[in-house]
DNA sequence: GTCTATATCAAGATAGAC
DNA sequence: GTCTATCTTGATATAGAC
C-alpha cells in the first residue's frame, strides 16, 4: 500500500507477481524458492529477506488475492446502477473481472496455498463466510443470487486448474446470463 | 473393475483411497509416497509395486474420479424422468452427488494431480469439453443449463478446497434452486 | 537489502531379499 | 506381491560476507 512512490515496483510486489505466474506454469505443488527467486530477478537470500518463510509468501499471495477482489468489488459499488440484488451483482462483477489482467494471476495464489497448506486458506474461509451471509440478506431473490455467484465462482475455478472449457465468448454469454439471473431471477 | 471377486479391496483400491483422503488432511502438494504407503497400510516398495511412479497413482485417481462422475450420471440417465434440458439435469445431479460419501474424497485426486502435474487433468480438460458441447447442443435452454451446471461446480469447488461456507441446508436449498433453474430457465 | 555458501532434511525411485 | 535398505536429488532455511 506505501510501496508506489516510486515508478518501479517494490521486491515484494515482483515477488508475489513471480509466484502467481509460476504457479499455473509448473504446478502449485512445484512452486519452489528457487524459481520464484529467479522469475523475480533476485537471489533466494533478496527473497527470504522480503518473505521469512515460504508460508509468509503464500500468506501473502492469499492476502493480496483478497485484497484485489475487495477493491474490484468496492469499485463497482460506485459505478454500478442500482437495481435487484445490488449486493450479488456486486460480487459477481469481481468474480469475473479475475478472468483478465492481473487479476487472472493473483488467483493463483490461493492454489498455491491450497498447495502447500490448506490452513492458509483460512481467510479466504472468512471472506466467502461473509459473502454468503451478506447475499443472503441483502438480496430480493437470495437463491436466483447464490446461483449466479457460485456459477461465475465455477468458471473461474476452472480457469484457475486451466481446465476451463469455455471460449471467451461463451464467457461472455455466461456473464450475461448471470446478470439476467440477477435481474430476473427463475421463471415460475 | 475385474478385482472385487474377493471381499476385501484391492491393493490398488486402497491405495487410492488413502492418497485421497490424505490430500484434504495435508495439502495436495504435500502428498508424499511414504503418507500414502502407511495410510494405505503397506510399506513404499508395496505400493510402487502397484503405481510405478507417482504420476502413474495421480493419473489413476483422475481416471477414478472421471468414471465415477460418469457412472453417476449414468446411473441418474436411467432413473431421471425425462423434461427440459435432461442432459443438463444428469450432469448436474452427477456433480451433487460428489458431495455425498467417498465421491467427495475421490475429488481430491484432482487437486493432487493439478498441483504435482498439471498435464494430468488433460483427460478432465476433456471430459468438461465434452460436458459442454453436450449441453450446449441438447438444451431447450443452454444458458440457464449452463448456469445450473456451473453454480454446482463452484459449489464442488468450493467443497473441494475445503472453503465452503455453505450449511447442509444451503447446498440442498441450492440445488432445489439450480433444479428448478433448468425446469423453467430465467424469467423474461 | 541482496548475495553466496552450506547445513539439513525429506522425497522419489531403485535393488534385491523374502 | 510386499518388504527393507539405499541412492540421489532437490528444497527450505541459516549464516555471514558485501
Amino acid at each position: 500500500m506505501l510501496e508506489c512512490i516510486k515508478g518501479r515496483k517494490s521486491s515484494r510486489e515482483k515477488i508475489l507477481d513471480a509466484a502467481a505466474e509460476l504457479v499455473r506454469e509448473i504446478g502449485s505443488g512445484r512452486l519452489t524458492l528457487d524459481a520464484v527467486a529467479e522469475r523475480a530477478g533476485l537471489s533466494k537470500g533478496g527473497l527470504l529477506y522480503n518473505f521469512k518463510t515460504k508460508d509468509a509468501l503464500l500468506q501473502a499471495m492469499i492476502q493480496r488475492m483478497i485484497d484485489e477482489v475487495q477493491a474490484e468489488k468496492e469499485a463497482y459499488r460506485a459505478t454500478e446502477a442500482p437495481g435487484p440484488n445490488f449486493e450479488a451483482r456486486l460480487c459477481v462483477m469481481a468474480c469475473l473481472s479475475m478472468r483478465k489482467g492481473k487479476m487472472r494471476e493473483v488467483a493463483n495464489g490461493m492454489l498455491a496455498a491450497s498447495a502447500e497448506n490448506p490452513n492458509l486458506l483460512e481467510p479466504v474461509r472468512q471472506v466467502l463466510g461473509t459473502v454468503l451471509t451478506d447475499i443472503k440478506q441483502k438480496s430480493e431473490d437470495p437463491e436466483a443470487a447464490l446461483l449466479a455467484w457460485l456459477a461465475v465462482e465455477g468458471l473461474n475455478s476452472m480457469a484457475m486448474h486451466n481446465i476451463s472449457p469455455f471460449s471467451d465468448e461463451d464467457c461472455g454469454m455466461i456473464a450475461d446470463a448471470a446478470k439476467r439471473l440477477l435481474e430476473k431471477g427463475i421463471a415460475s
